[in-house]
DNA sequence: ACTAGACAAATCGTACATTGTTTATAGCAA
DNA sequence: TTGCTATAAACAATGTACGATTTGTCTAGT
């Protein structure tokens, strides 16, 4: 598919235990895609039986990832009535970015205290592979970019934290899969990585998590504003 | 049952969609109940036969409790290996309330711009039902305090963090039922509850963040110091 | 035009078959 | 005898099939 990348993003170890059989977590994978990849529409129905028959197994395993996907945010689910797609709307992705501006900076801040020099040296890895690609490739970026915020998160001691970060993330990789970066936001990115790396270094925990309360804030905005974007071209 | 007390504490509108069939919310219920009662001890298996046997249904709805549990975090659940009462611990318990450090004063700031003459009344009215029970009743006085922080945070715009703030009241509440509050922790309770109706009142949202964000750590420490006792006496 | 009732569609619950995991036992080697 | 491995049987999770129940729609009748 679209493996254009060969890097691949991963979650915080210890995380994504989902708890799901096999046949329904790669049902929940699959189902997963489809709304991300948009070949699900926003609101549409979600019938058992048909996702049952598409998929080649029986309906228990599709109600299972169906019950994940809830869980994820990716689907609503009412009793007896069934399961749609979940509008990612401009309200969705604000809810969960502005959760994101108060829980990140603490897991940076954590992270600035106990940042080892092998730590630093992947994050200046990563900054690396993010530059040489300067968003050429954008899903490149998009993993990369995750993998530099997951060097940051990953050890940390709560793991409630860290995995809400990430259910969170791959909501907003999702949405912002279709678009391109401004200008302005490809200069706010780069600067503010290397800005980030450069209070690591030196200690300031602080400073790091201020930063990083921008740089998120930074995103989400910037996501915001090409849906709103993207809204306006359809109603025009 | 335990219900001492005629108040009932409820979640914020437009939550508690669990998108369960009915058989499957009410056993989500009654599993709940016997998790947070003690009656299902930590780490205890919880095996689907068993469970549908006892209470007279069959295993998909039972499947189904216990995946609602595992998204509240109730429940653990490994692929082919199933259920198993996760054993809320000092650091489960940690990383909860340190998330809810890190929201409420975000809630507390925008309920503060937002309260309106009857937001102010009813927040003194349960304040006043708290210290006409004054702790006598454990369970009501648990009841009233999460009715206090609802006022403040049901109308607000990010349903999101709404909902995650009461996922993480209930597991805190079920954790707490069975301690008693120290002198100190009901002094400080009940001054910071009306030092925050008094910032409410003057519109100091900064001064209500803050005091919100000590009012969470105090809970929250109040709750490990008594798990920490109580595991003491058990090892001593 | 509005209600009542029947029909279609899909969810929900039950029973059963299959697959995987754990445990106990028998066999074998040191 | 002791310790290890292989094997088989019990146990429980997972997957399949189907009937029961709910919901929404369409039509007939007043």
């Amino acid at each position: 598919m679209a493996e254009t990348s060969d890097f691949k993003a991963k979650p915080p170890e210890g995380i994504d235990a989902l708890g799901a059989s096999s046949e329904g977590a790669s049902l929940y994978q699959l189902i997963r895609e489809d709304i991300i990849e948009g070949r699900l529409a926003a609101n549409e129905r979600l019938v058992v039986t048909d996702l049952a028959r598409r998929h080649g197994t029986s309906t228990n395993p599709v109600r299972e990832a169906l019950q994940l996907l809830r869980g994820e945010g990716f689907v609503t689910l009412v009793p007896n009535r069934g399961a749609r797609v979940r509008p990612i709307d401009q309200d969705f992705v604000r809810d969960i970015y502005e959760i994101g501006v108060l829980i990140e900076p603490a897991l940076t801040r954590w992270f600035v205290n106990m940042a080892t020099v092998e730590d630093i040296a992947e994050l200046e890895r990563i900054q690396g592979l993010i530059e040489e690609n300067d968003f050429a490739d954008t899903l490149r970026h998009s993993e990369l970019d995750t993998a530099f915020h997951t060097v940051m998160y990953q050890k940390h001691y709560n793991r409630h934290a860290a995995e809400l970060w990430w259910k969170h993330r791959e909501v907003l990789r999702a949405v912002s899969r279709r678009f391109n970066f401004t200008l302005a936001r490809r200069a706010a990115i780069l600067s503010e990585h290397r800005e980030l790396i450069a209070h690591v270094k030196a200690g300031n925990a602080n400073d790091a998590a201020e930063l990083i309360a921008r740089h998120v804030e930074g995103s989400g905005r910037h996501i915001l504003e090409h849906m709103r974007a993207r809204n306006a071209a359809r109603a025009g």
